[in-house]
DNA sequence: AATGAATGAGGATTCATTCAT
DNA sequence: TATGAATGAATCCTCATTCAT
């Protein structure tokens, strides 16, 4: 039982060599410039064995992203403990940003690329697993201030929808570089959080 | 004279051509699916050609940017004659979602992908031309909302980029497809519209 | 004794499932789709599995092509029964190509590739199993109609050549799709019986 | 004009080249094992150029298949003057066997392997240029000897079929390597000769 | 202005096979 | 007996780009 359970174990630390390899390429070369040579020349494995852990190119990348929500929830993990949905709903905003800004590679997976959405398309029958719990997770927290009669009532699909818009758009603006157009680059980020800010007052006011 | 005018023309004419091929190869085959050879091929040029009109591959991409940003220019220029500050918001608002869901090829140029930003960092000494000038307009039409009292005062850019982030937001999830995650696929038009109208009001209640 | 014996009968099993899992393979996808790894997941073994009941690939090959044989000469048992030996070798001509149409993977295996003859070369010393049972059964009917008159004397060998070869010829001129050329596709088969009745002809007139 | 001719010119020389080698490495190394780099080593160009010559590997496989047609089509020129049609159809079959023998690798492209059939069937909207014209050559001297009375009269198609049979069955099981099963290696070739010989006394008889 | 020729680099993936266990 | 891990070599083909003409 050991040995088998040493062998899984093992298969796992290579999996997660490949991934973490994988991501690095990512942030260093972009998107588009990652193949399996170069992640199998960085963990000094050869290509081939590559398929040995993961079916395709693809599901690389879906393991990426499912990391990516992975991280981004664990990041939400202490919101819980927030009594007002609308302060949790505040900080969800703000770990958002914070997690686009700083992971902006996982970012581009998650909420920007084709590729993984294709994937899920294709294989997992319409599922997009942490994907799907994040988007719960603000629906009922909107859900929650509607019903605590803390922002006007309305649809929750679209409320989210506005609201995650906000988010997104900020973030993905940030990381392709457009908001430099609108404020200096020193103030992007201070101006994002006060765009988040500003969002949540007209909620209130509402 | 003349025959250097004329020169000049046929020279813009062919870049026109270039860059015309180039965007139905985009709209037909999709941003990855693009190549020289492809463009040169359906021009019914040589490869090589391309590099007597355009530096290379980026500032190809650069000018279909650029004239993306005229169309959306162009669409709005009906605005003008609308009084109303906060309804030309509105409508500016909803031009820029309609654009983006029937040119998402253009969209994803002058929004999303980076490549055409790195040709602006690199060549033109940190001019975006048309990009700004669509980014004056709107926070001009800020402006006189403020200054009409329409709407609560503030920073104009910080306000400006809440207003771009929620569009933004909208279309690039829609055109990525997450937002089917949120709402049914044949609902995500009429709700993003929805979205749109609600942070107008929001504006304005503010 | 009989634990070796018993674990010689399994293994035989298992080297039957590997034959006939390959023979599937070829005829679903085509002779140069075929893969070890391919036929490893058919059977639900692993690849190296394959390597403990043959030698290599080609020793696959090479025994897929004595099973060919095998159904072949099968298909002849019934001849012994005519007695007149030139009424046998029409049949066996008849026999022949309905094996080849039939069987057009195991054909190609036994009288097209090159492979199964290398192995034949490097290991066997020289002996072709049951391909020269086959070409036996060929020769001694050829000699029995010499015998009783019924056909031309000559040189058995020759004989047995040039019959061979009317077959042979028919079969994978059109397994490889040439005899389409010549005739209707859905008439070659209708003529390729026709040249066998036609070869059988000369031979008695003769 | 002098300067396009010769441009013209050293294009088709560099085709040739790749034919050639092509062909060569066919002879070496067999039909598998020619592959696009390896012929690009061979002449010391890069792969890529290759494909500036031809479109794919399937052209060039095409290309010397049609060569291969060539080849045979001219060593059957001589046949013209030979007045008797049964003289010509024995010296046709002569020829076919000995261009079999001394041009294996180009009888395999041309009636044994698939590929250039796929590629005619994909492309040439059903046409084998030069295969047919051979066909055609058959077919007329067999409907000379009928028309002449110098065989029996039967349906043209059919009789070419068998002849072509004894011929293809003879060269192909020959570079197969299968008739030194049924005569000693050295004595394969004489074999075959007396083979068509007795197939063309057979339709004289008859 | 236009292009034919040429290329180095690289793409994802599959192959048969071996080795240690 | 059985296999998981590993790999070197190979596959066809496409890319953006340059150079000489």
């Amino acid at each position: 039982m050991g040995i088998l359970e040493r062998k899984e174990k093992q298969r796992e630390e290579i999996r997660k060599m490949i991934l973490e390899a994988s991501m690095q390429l990512f942030v260093k070369e972009g998107f588009e410039n990652v193949s399996i040579r170069k992640i199998a020349d960085l963990i000094e494995y050869s290509p081939t064995t590559l398929y040995i852990y993961f079916k395709d190119k693809n599901e690389i990348l879906f393991h990426l992203c499912e990391m990516g929500f992975e991280r981004m929830i664990a990041s939400n993990l202490a919101l819980v403990q927030i009594e007002n949905p609308i302060d949790r709903l505040y900080l969800l905003g703000e770990n958002y940003i914070n997690f686009g800004l700083e992971n902006p590679e996982y970012y581009d997976l998650m909420f920007i690329q084709n590729a993984p959405m294709k994937t899920i398309r294709e294989q997992n029958v319409g599922h997009w697993p942490n994907g799907d719990v994040a988007l719960e997770t603000l629906k009922h927290i909107i859900q929650e201030c509607m019903d605590k009669k803390l922002i006007q009532s309305g649809d929750v699909a679209t409320i989210s929808m506005a609201v995650w818009a906000v988010a997104h758009g900020l973030v993905s603006l940030a990381i392709r570089q457009r908001l430099e157009r609108l404020v200096e680059p020193d103030k992007v980020v201070q101006s994002m959080h006060e765009s988040i800010r500003w969002m949540i007052n007209t909620l209130k006011k509402a």
